[in-house]
DNA sequence: GGGTGTGAAGCCGTTCACAGCA
DNA sequence: TGCTGTGAACGGCTTCACACCC
């Protein structure tokens, strides 16, 4: 597993990993040393070829009798998507969504830390939420190159979304995930990821009127990408 | 464009009607009546040729002079993706998340109402957020089935997440949109979308870690899959 | 027998390349 | 010339099928 290989990782492995690790935790947690692929499969509702495969990947062997040892796995994993110092990220946008994400992700990943939230409110700048400090736009750039922020979370309304997109790529930011429903475009050199919820919102209620009018099989789709 | 064939149409290009159509109703809105399919794709920002393949999916023929009619493109999309009496949403669990999703969906989306939420927490029930009644849990059945909720969002905690789907697929639900970290299973003839934003995040750092640890080319990914 | 590891095949969605048209 | 529409090639991911091993 040299620094080649991982590059060559597919996306959506890199994914599923993220979620194993989770649900490796969760078992370890219960005690369980070893871990069949087809243990995995089932808790992520996913095939154990899938699984095999995806450990092929980060090259990790099992054993033939018991399994997959879970603490090296749930090591291994760490090694390849975790940042051996941790990432720092800012929250831009401390409407209901960036107070969920805040309240939802700070504290509880180990290798990514919240440190700020940025918002134009007058009544949030200078506030703390779930220990996180909130500023106004203007500290942007300040704050990202002190804290050393290399993820930005958007969740400013449409209107702001180019502009803070690009506060935030200035200010030194190197990965974007957009809520935002403004598809962005970002230069060489920053990774973008955009999720947008009137999408999966619509794309649910096509498929349960299709679903209603005939017999379609049931379909799952599981979406991060 | 008859029933069959609406059917086959990819998951990813739904998606983009979606996106398509909200793009189209912006630049509609600023008087332009025609559109070619470079524009679409530049607002997107994806190519030419994928636009044009997703039109040719749903049957749209474009002018070779002035391109696409916007305004019966959005009406074509809207046959395709709308149910034609519309849809109720309910959302469980209303939490930051919930209350984000319930203020930023809600009176938005023409065919798609958020009639309900659900939580346990006495102070929430009984209230309404954003016009939106809260009940209890207990109420689920009652009221899914009283106002014909076809979709449930869900945004408990995890702990909550299994049992609380459960809850709203006997309850009649038809799709169900999964925020929750946990994989769902639902039985045939229900639609299941799933996202957890922690793999999200990670995968941004992890994407990050690496384009800041060598020359890789940035990548773009959208989500809602 | 019941696991793992993996080449090969299959599937799906995107992109290429180009024909056709005003 | 500059656009649309589309067969064909391509590429990425998943699944099949099976060798191998305790």
């Amino acid at each position: 597993m040299n620094k080649e290989s991982i590059k060559q990782i597919p996306h959506k492995t890199i994914e599923r990993l993220s979620q194993y690790r989770r649900a490796l935790l969760l078992v370890s947690a219960k005690g369980k040393t070893h871990i069949f692929s087809h243990e995995i499969a089932e808790i992520q509702h996913i095939t154990a070829v899938q699984v095999r495969r995806d450990l092929m990947l980060i090259g990790y062997s099992g054993d033939l009798r018991k399994g997959y040892k879970i603490q090296a796995l749930v090591e291994l994993i760490g090694q390849i998507i975790d940042s051996p110092s941790g990432q720092k990220v800012a929250v831009f946008g401390l409407g209901n969504l960036g107070m969920a994400l805040t309240h939802y992700l700070s504290g509880r990943r180990e290798n990514l830390y919240i440190v700020a939230a940025f918002d134009v409110d007058e009544h949030k700048i200078g506030q703390s939420f779930e220990g996180v400090p909130c500023y106004g736009m203007e500290k942007v750039k300040e704050i990202v190159a002190r804290e050393n922020i290399t993820i930005g979370i958007i969740t400013v309304p449409a209107e702001e979304a180019k502009a803070t997109k690009n506060l935030a790529i200035e200010a030194g930011v190197k990965g974007i995930l957009n809520y935002t429903p403004v598809p962005m475009e970002v230069p060489e050199g920053v990774f973008l990821e955009e999720y947008d919820m009137i999408t999966s919102l619509e794309k649910v209620a096509f498929y349960v009127k299709e679903l209603g009018s005939s017999d379609l099989e049931n379909t799952k789709r599981t979406a991060s990408k």
